[in-house]
DNA sequence: GCCAACGTTGGC
DNA sequence: GCCAACGTTGGC
């Protein structure tokens, strides 16, 4: 399959690119509890897709750099743990629930691109993460409007 | 901090 | 299986 595109949310609390980016590592990108997500998780993504990480919940929300999926999806473990605040328990090991991924930190922009900037290009117009009221953490990309990005960026 | 929007839950 | 109520997300 192809490779795909993807943007992953994380509220700004939870959220430090720089120090993702120190780490150079793969980090668990868990606790998705929303099936459509899920569905996107389990079925579509694949090591190698890339994505654009954005920062929610801030006096700017913006896409601040980029990572790479770098597993297969695999199931989140939090939902077999009764003591976990994320814990099912209509998951069992056999017929998990929720899915999750790690994502390879690959670069942090030197210019974020702000939601206020997506917004007022009309190259973006139809990306997922900016239509009213949209909720899911993790959203599709067009190659387009992954392309978009990364030039606002002042990336290639 | 407010509140619109939306996914999920649960009573029926 | 519907749908009102609830809880949460996230921009402003």
């Amino acid at each position: 399959m192809a490779k795909r595109y993807w943007l992953f949310k994380r509220e700004a609390d939870h959220f430090d690119m720089d120090q993702l980016m120190k780490k150079g590592k793969p980090v668990p990108w868990k606790n998705v509890r929303n099936f459509t997500v899920r569905n996107w998780i389990r079925d579509e993504m694949k090591p190698g897709d890339r994505v654009l990480l954005y920062q929610s919940r801030t006096d700017d929300p913006a896409v601040l750099g980029i990572g790479e999926i770098a597993r297969e999806p695999y199931p989140d473990p939090a939902q077999f743990d009764p003591k976990s605040p994320y814990y099912d328990p209509k998951a069992t090991k056999e017929k998990p629930i929720w899915y999750m991924v790690d994502v390879e930190p690959v670069k942090a922009f030197k210019k974020p691109v702000t939601l206020a900037e997506m917004r007022a290009n009309p190259a973006l117009d139809g990306m997922m993460v900016l239509r009213k009221g949209n909720r899911f953490s993790m959203t599709p990309v067009e190659p387009e409007h992954w392309k978009t990005v990364l030039a606002m960026a002042g990336e290639r």
